[in-house]
RNA sequence: ACGCCCGUAGCUCAGCAGGAUAGAGCGGCGGUUUCCUAAACCGCAGGUCACAGGUUCGAGUCCUGUCGGGCGUACCA
């Protein structure tokens, strides 16, 4: 049950009892322990619009308001806030609902369609650090979305069609051809025989390939002849050995890009791929659209499509180009075509089984002027309905110690396999050092758990709209909000389960305990303050899902260890008996598996020992 | 030049629709191991929320201006 949201809704009706329809109760949790759990302050705002006395309106909500299930305590205070203390035994009924539930007593929204697009490397490189963040927060947005209900449609929307790729592909057929023989021919462009061979050539480094290719772009003309006639001939469909090849070079840098999201623990599959290239057929099709509603003017030779709200300097109207002067199509064609797939035409052209109701773009914020203006171009033309929502999730830059943009000591890009071995490296050190009577594979697995739990809990953890300082140290400490901490914080609750010899050792992720043994009573102070955490579980995750924001998730799962640690300190589990002993097992229970679930839906993994 | 975002403790950041005495972590200082993992816990110090006005019973939060920073602004993605 989200405890926020019911106690809004009650005490919304009782507003409306009192003579304030419609406004909003404005519930939050207390400020302070003293002002109970939860206090709202709507009454005040209410009171203002109907010039009456916040106090006495407070009275008149308190009267009306129908709470008796749920809290022990409401009173007006101060200026006209409504003090709300939950009730001991509603708490108990509410854990013993949270402890035999798998999904943590979280409520299931209504169902909807969200499409989160994420990711999307470019297939031309090796992913790097750029691709973080997009991968990390989209996956963890796909994950609570998915997990609160919602039919979740993962799309990485790689870039696959550029004119790169002649340059690639030429590069290719310099290294594979009769080297006498520079120039392809149009007979050349018939060969799929050769384009076997490069099927089976290895392509161990495609950082490097993609530098030496631009470096013969650069130097040489002819080279660049060769790359132009390729990219014609591989987006005219004329030539079968630009396609195959092209083909063959995708294949192989998603595999590249697969193994970066396994080893992330990523849920991105090749099913999830819908790149460039396959919005190709549709663009033509957007021009027309775009002209048919009269949309379409042509300025300096571009077709370009001119609204209002968007100026460009000194006032001059701003256009959204979406074909070339020279005819080739651009980056807001691509989405354009996008976003009417998946609001639309996907399943209009029975080419899949859905349609969206909610679109997420995962990339960072220097994008948001681009995304305003496709949106606003596919409202105009109609390419998504009105009850679609679309929404850039943008983020902020990734900073070394420095305060500069992350880069490697010499200046270039970090690669994102490197960057992970180096956190497991780290780990594995620490690992070793802290727990060294360990066995070394078991060590591995930790380091390889804590490592890259820590480099994605980092990124989380922060709010995203904003440039993080990326830091090895920090991330990597127990101390503070980390992953190690938090991973830590689950492993010694599971070790109170290894140590009391009589106590059942289960695995968590098997769920709930079904017996009569998961009965909470709540007698400490301590375990009050934990019980009240473990249920704000639910309305978390609806807050982190309706404003793309995963680092609440972050501050309730450090919010919750806390709560944990002042449990742990003051109330013996093992060491007590009886009645309260079973109750406070049932509570570790329940916070480990609190823990397993927020880490899981931030895409962490959790250890039963560290 | 215009537009968007940002400016909170020495450092890295929270602060959810304006609400009660602005919160963490790191770093600093001090304490806790006959006690379920001390990779932990607890305490102390540290802030005119960039600055100046305004709206309001009430402003870190909303409005205006100034200063400082980042990003973006016609054929890259």
């Amino acid at each position: 049950m989200n405890l926020r949201k019911t106690l809004e809704e009650r005490l919304g009706a009782a507003l409306a009892a009192a003579g304030a329809p419609g406004s909003p109760a404005v519930v939050k949790p207390a400020a302070r322990a003293q002002f109970g759990d939860y206090q709202a302050n709507g009454v005040m705002g209410a009171a203002k619009t109907l010039k009456t006395n916040p106090r006495q309106l407070a009275e008149k909500v308190l009267a009306a308001a129908q709470l008796d299930d749920l809290a022990e305590k409401v009173e007006p205070a101060g200026p006209g806030f409504l003090n709300i203390t939950l009730s001991r035994k509603f708490l108990e009924t509410q854990l013993a609902v949270a402890a035999r539930d798998d999904r943590l007593a979280a409520d299931t929204p209504a169902r909807r369609t969200v499409v989160v697009d994420y990711s999307g490397p470019n297939l031309a490189k090796e992913m790097h650090v750029g691709h973080l963040r997009s991968t990390i927060i989209g996956d963890a947005l796909a994950r609570i979305l998915e997990f609160l209900g919602h039919r979740v449609v993962r799309q990485n929307h790689v870039g696959d069609w550029g004119t790169q790729f002649g340059m690639l592909l030429a590069y290719w057929n310099e290294l594979t051809a009769d080297k006498a023989r520079k120039l392809i021919s149009d007979s050349d462009l018939e060969q799929p025989a050769r384009v076997q061979a490069l099927h089976e050539m290895d392509l161990p480094d495609l950082e490097e390939f993609y530098k030496q290719a631009k470096k013969r772009f650069d130097e040489d003309a002819e080279f660049r002849e060769i790359s132009r006639k390729l990219v014609v001939g591989l987006q005219s469909g004329k030539s079968k050995f630009a396609r195959g090849a092209w083909e063959s070079f995708i294949k192989k840098s998603l595999a590249h890009c697969e193994k970066v999201y396994d080893r992330l623990g990523v849920r991105l599959g090749s099913s999830d791929v819908h790149g460039e290239s396959f919005y190709n057929d549709y663009l033509p099709r957007v021009l027309e659209a775009l002209s048919a509603k009269g949309l379409l003017a042509e300025s300096q030779g571009a077709q370009c499509v001119f609204l209002d709200e968007f100026k460009g300097k000194d006032g001059e109207p701003l256009p959204v180009i979406v074909r070339k002067s020279d005819g080739g199509f651009l980056y807001a064609t691509t989405d354009l075509a996008a976003l009417w797939f998946r609001a639309e035409r996907g399943l209009a052209d029975k080419k899949v089984d859905w349609q969206a109701d909610r679109v997420l773009y995962v990339t960072d914020s220097r994008q948001e002027l681009h995304f305003r203006q496709v949106f606003a171009v596919a409202r105009r033309a109609g390419f998504v309905p009105e009850g679609v929502s679309l929404e850039h999730v943008g983020f902020g830059m990734m900073l070394g110690d420095d305060g500069k943009p992350f880069k490697t000591r010499t200046g270039g890009t970090v690669k994102l396999m490197d960057m992970l071995s180096e956190a497991e490296t780290r780990a594995f050190e620490l690992v070793t050092q802290k727990s060294p009577d360990l066995p070394e594979p078991q060590r591995r697995e930790i380091a390889r758990a804590v490592g890259i739990g820590a480099v994605k809990y980092a990124d989380l953890s922060q709010n995203r709209a904003t440039d993080y300082v990326f830091s090895w140290d920090k991330m990597l400490s127990l101390e503070g909000n980390t992953a190690p901490y938090m991973q830590y914080a689950y492993a010694r609750i599971r070790s109170i389960f290894r140590k009391g010899e009589d106590v059942q050792i289960r695995n968590p992720s098997l769920g709930p305990a079904r017996d009569k043994q998961s009965e909470i009573r709540i007698e400490e102070p301590a375990e009050r303050v934990l019980a009240v955490k473990l249920l704000q579980f639910p309305e978390t995750l609806e807050a982190a899902a309706a404003e793309c924001l995963p680092n609440l998730l972050c501050q309730y799962l450090y919010e919750l260890a806390g709560a944990f640690m002042g449990f742990y300190e003051n109330c013996p589990v093992l060491k007590s008996e009886g009645d309260t002993r079973a109750s406070r097992l049932a509570l570790c229970e329940l916070t480990a598996r609190t823990i397993q679930k927020s880490l899981d839906l931030l895409g962490i993994e959790t250890l039963e020992q560290m």
